[in-house]
DNA sequence: TAGATTGTTAATCGATTAACAATC
DNA sequence: TAGATTGTTAATCGATTAACAATC
């Protein structure tokens, strides 16, 4: 299990593979080869093979690969194996809608508190009867609660505002919605979705 | 303008100039080098004049790039100087998030009409007075209506079925967060943003 | 003109694919 | 054992960085 130095390409394609597992695992597939694999993923069989010796060998020759199995220690790899606490920061629909999607699609992201700044959503019971805390008592509930990540679904002046509260705390990762990098301590891991260019994106490839 | 064979890498860059050039022009910046430029993006001033002379010089030797210039050009390539009719097929959290986020956040996008299966948010008005409308007459719609991208905001067995409908009615692009691959002819375009593969990125730097 | 900075070629680095020996 | 398929090394391909001549 040499973990160590495994590129990030190889990383951003692991929970691809392991949605795909996931499916076959579903369809009571028990062995599926790096041939059969690529067929259905379209990618190449040599780059399957490839990127699971990264983290040392998962199949067998002859065999292939025992599909509970290789879906497991992808889990394990990508830490799926364990719970995080979970808080929302920004209680607006997006912020409802990461909230939901989390509690029901994954098991161990547990949102534990939902923050706004906004007087109109304060108190509001969203989410399995969580009230929406005033975003200024963020620094409060850090002290006294442990939060391993922070969603950051609130306009970029906001999420500039919060970063370095959430640093303080020594949040262990950001998921960050903002439309802006944040300057925070190399420690703490920020993983962005720039919805807005991914749209462009797409508005790329129409055009080309 | 040589944008053929335009490498992967470059285009998906672009969207990430495109927002630090706009901030640059709000703070009045009329001209930058690919040096100032490579310090505050963090990458580095050769793969920024690379990039960019993929389209053809956008700059000026002993100058720089002139700002506004080199934001509207890139605007261009990605092509925000478009308008483009957008809908939205699921009508929960995150599909009522990206019709707001879509019509405040960028002004060529225009969303027309947002469908859903549930009959408890049938006729709701969503955004801006938009009815949501039922997702069994979609097709029909589709045949009335000039529609340019769609946005699949629903569970993934809703998506592939409301896929071919989209495909027989020869949508430009597809706007896909439901966790799935869509089977569709390669003319249309596919951009999927996977939050649960985020989610995982995010799970696995944590560990690491 | 001199200084600055691009545009562009060449060198390096990294990632993907091909090939095949090891082995189940 | 023979056939299948992995694990792994070598070859190829592509992307990034360095260097510098062109030129504003």
């Amino acid at each position: 299990m040499d973990e160590k130095g495994i590129s990030k390409a190889v990383i951003n394609r692991l929970p691809r593979y392991y949605r795909f597992l996931g499916n076959l695992l579903d369809q009571k597939v028990e062995r599926i080869s790096s041939g059969e694999l690529s067929s259905i993923m379209h990618v190449t069989a040599s780059q399957i093979r490839q990127d699971f010796n990264h983290f040392g060998g998962f199949g067998q020759q002859g065999y292939g690969y025992n599909v509970k199995y290789l879906y497991e220690e992808i889990g394990k790899i990508l830490g799926l194996d364990q719970t995080y606490t979970m808080i929302i920061v920004g209680a607006g629909r997006l912020g409802q809608a990461i909230a939901n999607y989390v509690r029901f699609e994954k098991r161990g992201f547990q949102v534990a508190a939902v923050f706004d700044q906004s007087p109109a959503l304060i108190g509001t019971p969203t989410v399995h009867g969580l009230a929406v805390q005033d975003v200024s008592t963020l620094a409060e509930y850090l002290s006294t609660h442990h939060v391993d990540i922070a969603a950051l679904t609130l306009p970029t002046k906001g999420a500039l505002e919060v970063a370095p509260v959430l640093a303080e705390a020594k949040v262990r990762g950001i998921w960050n919605f903002a439309h802006t990098e944040l300057e925070l301590p190399p420690e703490i891991v920020v993983q962005s979705v720039h919805l807005s260019e991914s749209l462009m994106q797409l508005s790329y490839k129409i055009n080309h």
